[in-house]
DNA sequence: ACTTCATATAAAAAAAAATTTATATATTGG
DNA sequence: CCAATATATAAATTTTTTTTTATATGAAGT
């Protein structure tokens, strides 16, 4: 592994954003709008630091629909082995409001579908 | 583990003479003045960056004389195995200018000391 | 005490990264 | 085809990090 694969990989995992993102996937993929909600921020930043992080080869995505849903990507042993360790050393006091305000958002959507398969 | 230690230390890990310090230091304790003869630079940019490296828990440093020696600290298990991992990683192709650079600024001080220990 | 040498620290300048704001693309439903 | 929506991209601005330059500290030898 040449040592600008490794920078590239921690130049991705050093910022909190991006760490609160990959906790967030931790138990599955999530489409953009809803990091963005969770972050309560605006679309272009959770873009811009999902494109470090697929870069990075730490996230994929894949296109449904107007959707992009992202997902850890932990094909390579290394890899395997930053994110699970990362993830793991995140407590759950650091990521909890995010992780609030998404359930509330998957609640919203649920009633606005009438308890239908999830649109975003 | 907070996420600001998680963050202290990917930062640190995310910047190309960092990683090779740790990669120099991988056999044993260095001297600030070996260092800066390895990269072919000032003092001050290493003196930062040891800084930046201790300030994340990676390496811990010895004052003998006027001099002070880092070498690696890996007594915390998620440090033993990032910097175990990131080492092994970096490939020799990548650090062998600054080891060669090394080798000859220690023959230099052999030939100088005539063969006496090491003074810096 | 004075000088030299190794290192640290501080201030200024330069470079890199993140955020914001605006706009573009592409898909879906009418 | 048109409008609405989700996401991506680009440009401008702000923030953070790194590098450079200058200076300070502190130990060792004279």
């Amino acid at each position: 592994m040449a040592i600008n694969d490794l920078l590239t990989i921690y130049k991705a995992l050093s910022d909190e954003t991006r760490l609160k993102i990959l906790k967030l996937l931790e138990h599955g993929e999530l489409c953009v709008c809803d990091i963005v909600f969770a972050f309560d921020t605006v679309q272009p930043k959770i873009s811009f630091h999902l494109s470090i992080l697929k870069e990075a080869g730490l996230i994929k995505d894949r296109k449904q629909g107007k959707w992009s849903y992202y997902s850890l990507k932990d094909d390579e042993l290394f890899k395997r082995l930053i994110l699970i360790s990362t993830i793991e050393r995140i407590e759950e006091a650091d990521i909890s409001i995010e992780k609030a305000r998404l359930s509330k958002f998957f609640e919203e959507k649920k009633i606005k579908n009438r308890g239908e398969v999830c649109k975003c």
